[in-house]
Formats: structure tokens, C-alpha cells, sequence
DNA sequence: CCCGCTATTGATAATCGTTGTCAAAAGCCT
DNA sequence: AGGCTTTTGACAACGATTATCAATAGCGGG
């Protein structure tokens, strides 16, 4: 069975803190900045099962990057993304879904799934 | 100012055989395999200089990988992408490009840009 | 056609994010 | 508390990508 930890506590709550996506090491550093002595692996582990239980969105970065948020609602959406400080917001769009699966119905494939991320400067950032 | 060399050619030529997206690496194996002498990290140049110029297009898989595909359209298009073997459609929806900017703008996003990408498996992956 | 300049190549080392290893530490029972 | 297992974390290993730099080879001029 799945054991109680302070780290993966930690790793929840410091993902929760956060207003956007981050990487494992940013996440790392700053549990370590907050004078947390958790380690990289354990940090890398508990996001991965965070995303795995659904209880974390993940997305790879332009650079390859994985990067994690705290995921708010647990239904299926996408996000809108400031480029520059990495605000995040969730997404809907049931006429977007409809379209990624007639799309791939129309083409003859099956098991459909889709990568939709919207990337943007956020109201702060474009004013500055 | 920039030089035509086998290398570039070869590259360019052995992506565009290919029904659909592959890493460098394989692109690389692939072109060894044909008896040609390229070296890999020519293979990677040769290909983030056809991204740039806007002759390939280029996607991070799952894991991270960086993937190319020859860029038939010179438009703004997207892939709909065979999990199993790779082979890509490119798609175009202005009703889905209409969607992602107003929903930048909805929110105050500025600069909006997206990627959307649909997996699945093809006729033929489906079938086996 | 040959020279010379300089961009390009490619073997290799270095980097970076991520995962595997495994002994020590800590949960979760009774 | 005692015992059984899971989890942790320092460190090594890994795979993809990029940097290094001497050797190679376009390309333009003579
Ligand atoms: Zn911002
Ligand atoms: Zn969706
Ligand atoms: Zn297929
Ligand atoms: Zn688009």
C-alpha cells in the first residue's frame, strides 16, 4: 500500500503554492530553500505519482523539460500559459474536443488523444 | 553565408521519405544503414536549420524527444499523429485557431500561440 | 583550374534532465 | 516496542542533445 510521507506531503503542498508550471529541479530548489532536506529523486518520484493519481497536470516544455501543476479541477481541460512568468490558467472547450475527435475519426484513426496548450503573456507580463 | 553540402541534402532528402515524424537518432541510424558516412551531430544541425527555416516541422514526444517531419505546407497547419508507427496527417482548422486566440484573449493573454496535436492509431495500426 | 578563406563537418567530450541502485531510514501494522 | 515493507536519498548510470576544435571541403576570385 501507499505509505505516508513528509516528502511527498511537501512535494504536494510546494506544487500547490505555485500559480504555474514547474519543473522537478525549480521545485527542488526551492523546498531547499526553504530549508527542506528532501532529495532530486524524491522530488521526481512523488510528481510523477502526483500525475499519475490525477492530482497533477504535466506537459513537456519547449526544451523537453516535464513540467508539473497542481491540478484544480479533475476533469479533462488545457491550459492557457504565460510564456514569460508561467501563470497558468485551466481551459474548456467542449467544440475543441468534439473537433480533435472528429478529426482523427474522419482520417480513420482510433484511441484518439490530443495535446492542446495555449501560450500567451499574461495581463501582468504585457503590460510590463 | 550558408553552404550547400551533401550533408544538408542528405538529410533533407532522407526526411522527406519518411511518412512521418522521427528523431534525430533514427534519422541518423537510418542514413548510416544507406551507407552514407554522416555524422550524428550534423544530422541534429541539418535538422533544427530545416525547422528553422520553416522546411520541417518539429514536435517533443512524450518522453521528451525531439521529433521532425518534412513540412509539405507552407501554412500554419497541425499533425495528427499514429501513436504505434508514426505516420502524420497534416490538419488545418480555422474554427480551432479562432477558438485559441479568443480564449488568449478572453483571459488578457497577448502573443497567443498553441500547439495542438492529435494522436491515434492509423487505419493500418488499428487493423493489426 | 587552383588558391585561400571560412563555413561546415564529425569524433569526442561535456552537459543536462531523468531514472536506476541499494543500503539506511521511516511507515504501518500488531 | 518489534517486525515487515515501502520509501528515501546519495550517487552512479543513462539517453538525448550540445559544445569543442582540428581537419575538411564549399565557394568566389584570380
Ligand atoms: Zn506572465
Ligand atoms: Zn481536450
Ligand atoms: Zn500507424
Ligand atoms: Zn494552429
Amino acid at each position: 500500500m501507499k505509505r505516508n510521507t513528509w516528502q511527498r506531503q511537501a512535494v504536494r503542498d510546494a506544487l500547490g503554492e505555485r500559480p504555474g508550471f514547474v519543473s522537478a529541479q525549480e521545485l527542488h530548489a526551492s523546498l531547499r530553500e526553504s530549508g527542506s532536506p528532501i532529495g532530486l529523486a524524491t522530488v521526481y518520484r512523488a510528481l510523477a505519482d502526483l500525475a499519475v493519481e490525477g492530482d497533477a497536470d504535466s506537459l513537456q516544455s519547449d526544451e523537453g523539460e516535464a513540467l508539473y501543476r497542481a491540478c484544480a479541477s479533475s476533469r479533462h481541460h488545457h491550459h492557457l500559459i504565460c510564456r514569460s512568468c508561467g501563470r497558468t490558467e485551466e481551459i474548456e472547450a467542449d467544440d475543441v474536443e468534439e473537433w480533435a475527435a472528429a478529426t482523427a475519426a474522419r482520417h480513420g484513426y482510433t484511441e484518439a488523444r490530443h495535446i492542446i496548450d495555449v501560450f500567451g503573456l499574461c495581463p501582468a507580463c504585457s503590460a510590463g
